[in-house]
Parts: structure tokens; C-alpha cells; sequence
DNA sequence: ACAAAGATTGAAATTTCTCTCATTTTTGAG
DNA sequence: CTCAAAAATGAGAGAAATTTCAATCTTTGT
């Protein structure tokens, strides 16, 4: 049906034991199933049969819905951001790394529409996603003070606006346009208190240097 | 058990015959247990049960609980709003209307808690609440720009932003405290462009001016 | 006060999932 | 290839909701 969906899980299992092979399977199906339908709406019997195997099945490997969400979310949590941090490494800049870290998590969500869906839901179902999220902005937030770009006050109102701020762009835009990649970083820095020239001008910039080859 | 939940459609039904006083039971109840226990988690029984009515007789009056739920959030949106619309109609100050009309939703979050919550939840599930949202918005944001104020470009995903913020105040802080609703002003503002110190002073003249004897 | 229309009731049929487990099939080490 | 261990199966019991509807009660206009 779609030539573009991602195993992840599958890819990770691929020369394992069966036991790891099959519990792949359960996780990319269950991102396939809880990115169309939604967490709330997804049977358990939607997930074994999206990856052609018995109900029962599902139970040799989770007690329930909640368990393997947890695990899809960390998975991917993982994934996510171990490419970027890489990327960011040898970036000092505070408003670049931030501009440049959500400019790479919202292409991603193009070309993974379901990885970002599935990340988003699972923030208010899995409480270490939240709390693995504020830890990662909040150096960089930190940073960006001390270098006197952000003129604001670091608290988990802030940290939690940043992060709807990447949902909402999510909801709005599914396809993730460049331009909504752009609009969101710049909105983005402007909350963190760029006015907006300077903030168009960095996402300008951002996007020439760093992100001009990557094209949807 | 709690003295503080409001009646607002009990109240709107009062006079009238049996069929809309029912009906008025029926929608006060679905703030009550949508708030409570979660839109997704309610049951069609739990509402019934609070309102003290058989549970064959939600089928009298909708066909399930999605329909409830529009008429509910349709309700409380009209409330909500012909309230602050009255208030804001002397001013002229773009940045200034935003904010009261901001700090106002986020009061009414406040004093009813669960008003803002049924809303917020509806936003995804009656698709209309998305457009009335937008519609009152834009205009204030056309005068803003207008007025030199706001430097920023109106479209369909800075709308949602501001609303994202709303609804982050109410998960991250459902008390709403009055420096959350602060913060939440300050953080829209500077989105909507304008700089950190210009966001804090208009916020605290506002809340000075218009808002001194609202405390919690 | 009366009766027809309107509204409510709650037991029971129906639907929809979850979860178990005895049985069958598959796996992979020797 | 063999076979014991591991994994998968899917029918069905059980739990939890939804929805229907014939019977009953309440309202309201006259």
C-alpha cells in the first residue's frame, strides 16, 4: 500500500533470533497503526494484524497497549536524536543549534510522518519522554542565555511551549513543508525572545548552510 | 462534593420545557466527566449516572458521544467569548487586546477548569471550534500589524501556535496560577514579534490596569 | 381532571475488545 | 536430520460498552 513506510524495528532485528524478529515486527506495525487511527482508537488485534500474525501473539510480548507504546517511544526517542546531537556537536551557537535541531526533527516527520506522530502521543503516556525532551532543550537553552541570544526565563512552561510548538506544526502541516519547517523555527526563536528579523535572518542562514541539499 | 462546579446550560435550560432542561443535564454532566476522566475514557453510562438519569435516555438525545461533545464545546465557546468580546470592545491597542483576551481565557481556565479542558480536547474533534478559534484571532492580529505592533506574517500555523500556547498553560499548570498566565501573555507575544521587555511590560501594565482585583 | 403526547426507564440483546491456554508449528543447536 | 525448546496460533471465555425498545411514568394543553 505505501511504498514509503519505515521499519525501524525490523531493520534493528534483522539478524537476530526469531523471538527479536517478531517483537520488530509488533513495534513497526504498531507505528504504522497508532500513527493512522490514533493510541486511543488502536485494538490490539489492528496491530497483530497489520503484522500478519495472531492475536494471542501479542501477548507473548507486552501485557498491554501502554507496554509497547513505551517501548515504540524510546525506540524511536533514540533514534531521533542520536543523529541529530551528532550533527550538532560542533555547533557553539545556541540559536543556531536550536533552529537546526528542530529544522532536522521536523524533516524527519516528512519523511517519517508517522515517527512524529507516534513521539507526540506518547508524551502524555509516557512520562520519561517528557522529561528526556526537557533535558535535552534545556542545555541549549542555557547556553543561548549565557551567549545573550535568549532573553528569557528558563521554566517548564517554556520548555513545554517549545515542544507544542513542534506538535503544532505537526497537526497543522503533515506533509511538512519547507515553509512550515521554516515558520516554526522562526516562531520558535521569537518566543525565545529574537525579534523577528534576527530570526528570519538565522533560519535564512540555517537553512543555506546547513540544510540547502535536503530538499523534500 | 464540589461546590464549585458551575451549571451553565442547567441554567440556560431553567425555564424551559422537560425535553431542553434534560438536555441541559445531560451537557452540565459531559463538562463534569470529560474533565474528569478524559474525553476518550468516558462512558456513555458515566454521564447518565451524573446526571442522574437512565442510561437509555442519552439515546433520546444523541446518537453517540461525539455529538455530545460538539454541542458541549459549541456552548461553552459562545459562553466563553461573548464574555470577553464585550469586555475587549473599548480597545484599540492590538497587543493589548491579545493579551487581555488571553488572560481572560486562561482566568476562565481558572475559576472552571474543566470549561478550558472540554474545549482544548474538542479543538480535534469538532472541527468547526478550529475555525471560530481562527476567525476571532485574525482580526486582532490584521490590526496589530496594522498598528506597527505585531511583525509577523498572519497564516493558518501562527493561529495554531497561539492557541498551542493556550493549551499548554492549561497541561502544564491546571491550577493557573496567575504568573503562568503571565508567562503565557509574554510567550505569545514575543511569538507575535514583539521584544522580550516590550512582552513583560505590556503584561504587567495589563494585568495592573485591567486585571488587579481578579486575583485567584 | 383527563388524555394524548412526550419523556424516562432499565432489562436484555448486541457489539466489541481483551486475555487465556491447549494445541500446533517452527526454530536452531547438536 | 532430529528433537526438545521456543514461538505462534486462534477459538472461546469473560468483561465492558453500546444500543434497543416495550413498558411505564410525566408533562401539558384544554
Amino acid at each position: 500500500m505505501n511504498s514509503s513506510v519505515h521499519h525501524l524495528f525490523r531493520e534493528q532485528t534483522a539478524g537476530k533470533k526469531k523471538r527479536e524478529r517478531t517483537r520488530g515486527a509488533l513495534l513497526d506495525s504498531a507505528i504504522s497503526v497508532f500513527a493512522s487511527k490514533g493510541y486511543a482508537a488502536t485494538k490490539i488485534t489492528d496491530i497483530t494484524n497489520h503484522a500478519e500474525l495472531a492475536n494471542g501473539t501479542f501477548y507473548n510480548y507486552y501485557d498491554d497497549k501502554d507496554a509497547l507504546l513505551h517501548d515504540v517511544a524510546i525506540g524511536l526517542a533514540v533514534e531521533i536524536t542520536s543523529g541529530i546531537d551528532a550533527e550538532l556537536q560542533a555547533l557553539i551557537h545556541a540559536p543556531t543549534r536550536v533552529t537546526l535541531a528542530t529544522a532536522r526533527c521536523l524533516q524527519i516527520a516528512r519523511q517519517k510522518p508517522e515517527w512524529l506522530r507516534v513521539l507526540l502521543e506518547s508524551l502524555f503516556v509516557v512520562p520519561e519522554m517528557q522529561s528526556a525532551a526537557v533535558k535535552y532543550l534545556r542545555q541549549d537553552l542555557e547556553l543561548g542565555i549565557e551567549q545573550g541570544h535568549f532573553t528569557i526565563e528558563i521554566n517548564l512552561l517554556l520548555v513545554n511551549q517549545i515542544l507544542s510548538l513542534i506538535r503544532t506544526a505537526a497537526i497543522v502541516d503533515p506533509q511538512m513543508s519547507d515553509i512550515t519547517i521554516q515558520r516554526t523555527c522562526e516562531g520558535l526563536l521569537r518566543l525565545l525572545g529574537l525579534s523577528s528579523k534576527k530570526s528570519a535572518n538565522l533560519v535564512a542562514r540555517v537553512f543555506k548552510v546547513h540544510l540547502e541539499h535536503c530538499d523534500a
